[in-house]
DNA sequence: TAAGTTATGTCTAGGTCTTGTCGAGGGTTC
DNA sequence: GAACCCTCGACAAGACCTAGACATAACTTA
């Protein structure tokens, strides 16, 4: 259907905006379409022909020389149409929810670091917390679900997740750190992997002028302790998405036997649980935990 | 594909923002780039030239004298375009091994920030391979050697390999990503949680002006074959520390199966393992990852 | 410190190439 | 017969080519 050879030279002229002398010619100096004949020797020309004319055109139009373009491959050239046209698109992503989607989108087709340049750009002009609200964390959410459902797959998660890590770290260490600082201790429990939570407070705390122990996922209860005590940090900060409550729970217990009394404990995450009458304090908004930092 | 000779040089002027003039006589004076001709005499650029020239007007810009800087290898142009745009990068960590030891005991005290600052300061100031090499590949093996010796604890491990991720996630993300860039993923196989080694290798690569796709650590074999297939990338980097020999070699041979025979494929790592007959190579040199890099 | 040297971007001049447009002369289609 | 279409040769504007001259600025040397 789309290779039947069906416009004439005059039409195809109408199509694509080019002169019919410029059709002929550049058909007889570059060869770049070259259409089927009548039998009489009229032209002929195919949806495809069309399409890859007006993509010279636009090409031609943009500034680059028809002689150097003129025999490259399709997927070629509408690479390079997209790149002359990508910096219009990359410099207006103010909006969050838009943002949003651009970035899914990136991330959908695997393209981390259009996904980074988008992130970044965005982030310093953004409210650190509003950003990991209405940005990261809704991202990170999103994608889950679109996994559940089918829809994406384990390495979209994955390099999702990775790009945010780069991120985030990158974002911490935007914030300088002294001696002076009040100490906080940030990661999460044994077993539980996920880490993006912990680095999205870590983040916070870094921004609120807090000296940040990032310790990274997955820690025993004692080697957390021992970090706590080692620095002697006021504030120690989990992460729990993945964990049973119970072993939340336990591992949050294990952890405030072994630490003095006066280091507060916040647990955030989806599967946040604490012992009842322990002194850990469950925090889930994000707000409330840039209110407990800047106390 | 992006080695394709197709931009006059009015076009790489624009694209450039270097006149005519200059490129013509850098081209003569220095041979900094030297495009291919057409059959009159015309010059025709490749989207790797023009990179190339991108680089160095930047660096030119920022102080740099163009005879210096004219012959250099793409890999070093990217890594001074790095440094220099970084404040922190006049203080030179002359010293390497000195600096080891100032890191460790930053380490040992979890002082993280502090080793953090050692490592970037010295980062931009280094060869990012001998960096590598006999900074951060030293660090972490012995920190390793004194966990196993009752020396240091296991949230030293975890403390300070989240300070190197995070400088290796901020060093790649140093080395702006093009389109026409040749891609290249990485990541570690399936069970192993190790990212260190991806990490290095990732930044390699995008120092040498590799478009990375990172995956992050344990990653099935589908999904990889996944990743490399969708953005159709020409290279494959893996990194197997802590898996069985044999789980190395099945994980590989099941990506090898699910990938189109032009990707190569380099493993790298204390346990990596590949099948006898595959096309897989085992890589542990990370010079020799460079040179293969920069093929 | 003054004078010479080197490094580097810009300009000019005269010629060649590239590329869109025209017109002449002649055939097809309806 | 009017409207299209074909080929071929011609042409003008602008893009490029080479070579060499200059103007600065930075660096060396006397």
């Amino acid at each position: 259907m789309a290779d039947e050879a069906k416009y004439r030279v005059g039409m195809v002229s109408r199509m694509t905006g080019l002169s019919t002398h410029t059709l002929r010619m550049w058909e007889k100096r570059y060869a770049t379409v070259v259409p089927k004949r009548t039998e009489a020797g009229g032209r002929l020309y195919t949806d495809r022909d069309i399409e890859r004319l007006r993509l010279l055109r636009k090409l031609v139009e943009s500034g680059h020389s028809i002689g150097g373009i003129a025999k490259l491959h399709e997927a070629d050239l509408r690479h390079m149409a997209a790149a002359s046209s990508a910096p219009l698109a990359r410099t207006a992503a103010h909006h969050l929810p838009e943002l949003r989607t651009r970035v899914m989108a990136a991330i959908e087709r695997l393209r981390t670091e259009e996904a980074e340049q988008l992130l970044s750009r965005a982030a310093l002009s953004t409210e650190p917390r509003e950003f990991l609200d209405t940005v990261v964390a809704p991202i990170m959410i999103e994608i889950g679900d679109r996994w559940k459902a089918g829809d994406l797959r384990i390495v979209h998660e994955h390099a999702c997740s990775a790009v945010m890590r780069g991120l985030l770290f990158s974002l911490m260490r935007l914030y300088p750190a002294s001696d002076a600082m009040r100490r906080v201790v940030v990661g999460t429990p044994a077993k539980e992997e996920h880490e993006l939570g912990a680095l999205m407070v870590a983040m916070l705390a870094a921004m609120h002028g807090w000296s940040v122990l990032y310790l990274g996922p997955d820690l025993p209860a004692d080697e957390i302790a021992y970090a706590v005590n080692d620095i002697r940090a006021e504030l120690l900060m989990l992460s729990v998405t993945n964990l049973t409550p119970k072993a939340s729970q336990r591992e949050v217990a294990a952890i405030e036997e072994r630490i003095p009394s006066r280091v507060r404990i916040l647990v955030g995450g989806r599967a946040a649980r604490v012992p009842p009458e322990g002194r850990a304090q469950i925090q889930q908004d994000l707000a409330l935990v840039e209110a407990e930092l800047s106390r």
